[in-house]
DNA sequence: CACGTGACCCTAT
DNA sequence: TATAGGGCCACGT
């Protein structure tokens, strides 16, 4: 059988988050079963080629701030409409995902 | 095979 | 309400 890597788990899944949405790093961990791994899906995420065309803005902290080092995904996030709040961060009440049975 | 790194997150203080 | 500390584990060297 095809072994996946946990890579490409996640790769999987940051492709289905839907425009104008936004998921955590926890919830990608929590969504491939292993709920205690949110900061090994940070580092996938900072080191995914470019070349996947993956919608990669769309995954912020437990806190909706955007990656460090990275202020592009700030305005990229704006030009789909989601909202920000006065202290900089993705307002996560209004924005984040959440997936249901058959999306999964 | 051992070790360092890190776009995270929870708990206790 | 804020900050500090530690667990977590994929990945490259």
């Amino acid at each position: 059988m095809e072994q996946r890597t946990f890579s490409e788990h996640v790769y999987d899944w940051v492709a289905k988050i839907p425009y104008g949405k936004v998921v955590t790093y926890g919830q990608i961990a929590f969504f491939m079963g292993m709920p205690r791994s949110a900061r090994q899906v940070g580092y996938v995420l900072s080191h995914t080629p470019s070349f996947l065309s993956l919608p990669c803005h769309r995954v912020v902290n437990r806190l909706g701030a955007t990656a460090p080092g990275w202020p592009e995904q700030r305005s990229l996030l704006q030009a789909e409409g989601i909202a920000f709040r006065k202290n900089g961060t993705v307002d996560l009440v209004q924005s984040i995902w959440r997936p249901t049975k058959d999306e999964k």
